[in-house]
RNA sequence: GGAGAGGUGGCCGAGCGGUUGAAGGCGCAGCACUGGAAAUGCUGUUUGGGGGUGACUUCAACGAGGGUUCGAAUCCCUCCCUCUCCGCCA
């Protein structure tokens, strides 16, 4: 959410900075509006004040001994009775200006960064580095990796669409354990870097989902549990940044870091057809997510330490991959800066988006109200949120079967995640 | 699902119709005492919105929303949440 004040006070900036995610806004209905509801707010708060001493002197008038009946006593309850009325014509206006203003509030997105680069849209974001050697597929034939899993035997899409419907795979003997290795491996990684690990709850509340900013907007993404105020969580950011919501931390807490695996859920409205094959597009998968709250003025520098313990994990398995800061066209709804990773897929060969790490700066903070207090400082202050894939579980399994396939068939198990595996080659599933 | 208890400031906890934004305690900050510390004493210590350069002032908030009243943390209604016991259950 946005600092209506900051809009009040410099709407043309605002404008402009909004207006560089190509999107048209508007912020005048929202400052007509706020300038109603501010006068309504000063002529109730007068009312207010006038009832709130009327009744104290009738309060000392009976305490002093003058009788209830009196003549004085009845002409201040009169007067507070009109005080009363106009009260309650005003109020349910007022209210109704302030929920429409909250309402508008929360379907605009958050500003770039001014680090953020300028565009369009995602072809105009900008590669940062590369990292490892691409795998080019020297004439001999390379399988997408949801062929090699079905052939290995470690994927099966047929039976999970029985059992759910598309878009849903199970994995089965090697490929489940190699997901579970890869959990594990992942979240290993991200506590020895500093992560607190939390286990949220995968079913959240309409509050939660507001406050990191899929709601109001983003209803169609996610899925809802119709007879409850639940819904699937699309990621774990949405749980563990909501786990501070409404609260006001110890400055000497921060920066606060979590790691958490969730299963996440969403519907993918608007992507039909695409990418209908294989691991990259489910309406389930798992993932490995980081979390950071941090004072404002370090959010910078955390966003790249961040960025640098989601690669950690591409490097330890070898696999290459390439930092993209996206441009102001391309940034999602909460963030201000974002950079993505992306990792080679040899048989598409091409880039895939494997983690996504955004700095929402104080906008999440807004809507979910979590501050921070320093001591001896008056007043509070919003926290920076962060968060950031580290990775998605699905597409580094899909990365790995691509990167690692060997001409026989079978995939080798990247050197980390042996000990967890307890092999060194996935083939011959008898399954 | 059945029965009961309860939701008050950073925390604990009192208040159950009248200058109560809220006693008391803990915690925290400052000052005093001390060679330094502990202990002790004194003072201060919620958040948000309006207005003023400022001292300051005003409004709101005691789970949420309504109602009664001149006046509600206190009374009434609805909802939400938490806890205890019983039942069921991975």
């Amino acid at each position: 959410m946005l600092d209506l004040k900051k809009i009040r006070e410099n709407p043309q900036e605002i404008l402009k900075l909004l207006h560089q995610r190509n999107t048209d806004y508007q912020l005048q209905p929202i400052l007509d509006l706020d300038t109603q509801q501010r006068e309504k707010q000063s002529i109730k708060t007068e009312l207010q004040a006038r009832s709130n001493e009327i009744g104290k002197i009738i309060g000392q008038k009976m305490r002093s001994g003058v009788n209830s009946q009196s003549e004085e006593i009845s002409r201040l309850k009169e007067e507070g009775n009109n005080v009363k009325a106009k009260l309650a014509e005003l109020e349910p206006e007022e209210r109704e200006l302030k929920a429409k203003i909250d309402a508008l509030l929360l379907e605009l997105p958050n500003l770039p960064s001014n680090t953020t680069p300028m565009g369009k849209n995602e072809t105009e974001n900008i590669e940062v580095r590369r990292w490892g050697d691409e795998f080019i597929p020297d004439g001999s034939h390379i399988l997408p990796h949801g062929e090699i899993g079905e052939k290995l035997g470690i994927i099966d899409s047929e039976r999970a669409v029985k059992v759910a419907q598309s878009r849903f795979v199970a994995l089965v003997g090697m490929g489940a354990a190699l997901e579970r290795a890869l959990i594990n491996f992942m979240l290993d990684r991200q506590i020895d870097a500093g992560y607190i690990e939390v286990i949220p709850p995968v079913l959240i509340n309409s509050e939660s989902l507001q406050g990191t900013g899929q709601l109001p907007k983003f209803a169609e993404e996610s899925f809802k549990c119709e007879n409850d105020d639940l819904w699937l969580t699309p990621t774990a950011e949405v749980p563990v940044t909501n786990f501070y919501r409404g609260e006001i931390l110890e400055a000497e807490k921060l920066p606060i870091y979590h790691c958490a695996y969730t299963p996440c859920f969403r519907r993918e409205a608007g992507s039909y057809g695409r990418d209908m094959r294989g691991l990259i597009r489910l309406h389930q998968f798992n993932k490995v997510e980081l979390i950071k709250l941090v004072h404002p003025q370090t959010s910078g520098e955390e966003h790249e330490k961040m960025v640098n313990n989601a690669e950690a994990i591409l490097q330890a398995l070898k696999l290459p991959y390439r930092v993209v800061e996206l441009c102001t066209g391309d940034i999602g709804f909460s963030a201000a800066k974002c950079y993505d990773l992306e990792v080679w897929l040899p048989n598409a060969n091409t880039y895939r988006e494997i983690s996504s790490c955004s700095n929402c700066h104080d906008f999440q903070a807004r809507r979910a109200d979590i501050r921070f207090k320093e001591k001896g400082k008056k007043g509070t202050e919003y926290v920076h949120t962060l968060n950031g894939s580290g990775l998605a579980v699905g597409r580094t399994m899909a990365a790995i079967l691509e990167n690692y396939q060997q001409k026989n068939g079978t995939v080798k198990v990247p050197e980390v995640l042996q000990p967890y595996l307890k092999t060194d080659i996935l083939g011959n599933n008898e399954y």
